[in-house]
DNA sequence: CTGTTAGCGCATTCAG
DNA sequence: CTGAATGCGCTAACAG
């Protein structure tokens, strides 16, 4: 049997509102009761229920996590951001993976629905507008959004900046190493990063002045089979690229593999260019060049957001950017002026 | 405000244990007024309250999964696995990774006593006496581990079949790749998978009739560094083996970027072995040849042993065995015999 | 400063 | 089959 507040009471010969008070450090009780409560209430190994307060205090002091489908690196470090930072919160955090079986407007609307969650933070490719409707219905739950697409009013939401990202890389790549024939591996035709940058990486050809034919644009998954797939009809290509700029990591791993099977070399005969910075890009051979986030960050961020809402209920909607960076790996190389790869 | 069971008995007309009846099944209740009422629920948006339910019945439906620091992508595919069992098995999953500020006991207590959990699943490297007490504690809340130490009787074990693992590949190439020179870099000293992947490795070899000098025996901490440096070492001994047997796949990826250094060749001047088949070790070039493990199978299995623990309250305590098979990759090759490397 | 009372939302006795 | 009453463990008024 576990001990309630009950017991100590009786043990230490007060009411049991009393005890409530001094284990909740109430201001008005006096510190020899409190000294005593306390004591007793270790030696009986008190620990208090969770639900019944909750149930009182109409807070669950648990935040719901919905991932679209984990899996990769990726998720592991918005995890481990997340929850180092709703622990020093006082909060837990209850995952929930979407997939065939559960939606992800279904794992939201449970959350909320039963009041299992004080906030919710939502990782997702995209945002449709029946998500819209669930997360805006007003009094409701505080939720923040990790996706690419900021442009939502209203919402609170940390996106990385996949645009300048991409336009920085693409842009150092053409001014340091003199490429002008540059391809792209688009990501998932919905998913707002992968938008965002097909965006910058077109800005950043526009602005140096180069051309993009339409062959070498390519849809991509994300994924690594689907990034083989594109670089092979890249590669197929009478008029080839000089590198590809893949949309994100799996897929330039996945150009790797089609660039071997056709007997290149990387970036003797062709460059590649990543986007995200996973731990892989390092263990590749050659060294990926890519860009880089601070996904950890990203997950500190957005826990970071909801706590502050979950304070303070009558706070402005806010968009949080995570910076980008550059990592020189050595998957592209100066192209001398004049020469064709 | 949320609708609750009062609201929708006014509507009906009828008394809110009427309602409570309805809502679950009750065996006594008329399908007319249960479809009334039902009916009613479903118009007013109806989510029952979590909190309360858990109180009076003394179940969260939740169970709490503790991560020792969640990293890599080993970690995502086991709360995958075992997100998919408590779903469909109606518990959610809340994580708690330890770090810093917050120990494994730690979390461990906080779930239990707290009542917050229904059961605990316990992914660790080791089992401390602390832990098995904390544990142990009778009609507390059912716990399954996931560890590699399978020897501790009274606990139900989600084990990953270490031993049969490394004896087995370390036996194929030996059998069919004539290496007699093998060297091992372990894992952390107190990990019991660590542990028994050395104990089936030295059997391999004992069987085989090889020797196994101290110096090939090297201790590692199953990160990628660690790896290096450890490979580093082997490298630039007199007595050099023909192939390296890494406790895990980052160290085997430590290694291969120790070879690199070294100017070496894989596995042309050393082979490479390593474990748990990850992502990783099919994109590093050329593939590893290591050891599978159906991670997401641990995950699943340890969440329905779980469940069938908390259905079956005097269940007899279980080990379960994850086997593992080989997969053979490109970083061992055989060797003429009579020719060293 | 402390005790008494009420009630969070629900499941579950006990009557009828 | 249904209604009324009780309590899960706790916090928060309200008195004293």
């Amino acid at each position: 049997m576990k001990t309630t507040i009950k017991d100590i009471a009786e043990k230490a010969n007060v009411s049991f509102a009393t005890v409530s008070r001094a284990l909740n450090n109430h201001p008005r009780i006096s510190s020899a009761t409190k000294e005593k409560i306390t004591k007793i209430a270790d030696e009986l190994n008190y620990k208090p229920n969770f639900n019944a307060r909750s149930l009182v205090k109409k807070e669950t002091k648990i935040i719901g996590l919905v991932l679209p489908e984990i899996q990769g690196d990726f998720f592991t470090e918005v995890i481990k951001g997340i929850d180092q930072v709703a622990h020093s919160g006082g909060y837990h955090v209850i995952v929930a993976s979407s997939h065939s079986e559960r939606s992800i407007a279904e794992s939201i609307m449970s959350f909320m629905g039963e009041s299992m969650v004080d906030g919710v933070i939502l990782m997702i490719p995209a945002i449709s507008d029946q998500l819209k409707e669930i997360i805006g219905v007003s009094g409701s739950t505080p939720v923040v959004i990790i996706n690419g697409n900021h442009e939502i009013e209203d919402f609170d939401i940390v996106y990385i900046d996949n645009f300048q990202g991409a336009y920085s890389i693409i842009d150092y790549i053409i001014k340091n190493y003199n490429y002008t024939k540059i391809a792209h591996i688009k990501g998932p035709l919905k998913n707002n990063d992968a938008l965002e940058r097909f965006e910058g990486f077109k800005a950043a050809l526009q602005d140096n002045g180069l051309e993009l034919p339409d062959e070498w644009i390519i849809n991509g998954d994300f994924n690594i089979k689907g990034g083989e797939i594109a670089c092979s009809r890249l590669l197929s290509l009478r008029n080839k690229p000089e590198v590809i700029f893949a949309g994100n990591d799996m897929m330039a791993a996945g150009c790797y593999r089609a660039i071997k099977t056709y007997g290149l070399s990387i970036p003797g005969d062709i460059g590649v260019v990543g986007f995200d910075h996973t731990f892989l890009s390092e263990l590749i051979s050659p060294p990926l060049t890519t860009v880089h986030i601070p996904i950890f960050e990203v997950g500190k961020k957005a826990a970071s957001l909801l706590l502050e809402k979950l304070k303070n209920k009558d706070h402005q909607p806010n968009q949080i950017k995570i910076s980008t960076g550059i990592i020189l790996g050595e998957s592209c190389r100066k192209k001398l002026v004049g020469k064709s790869a």
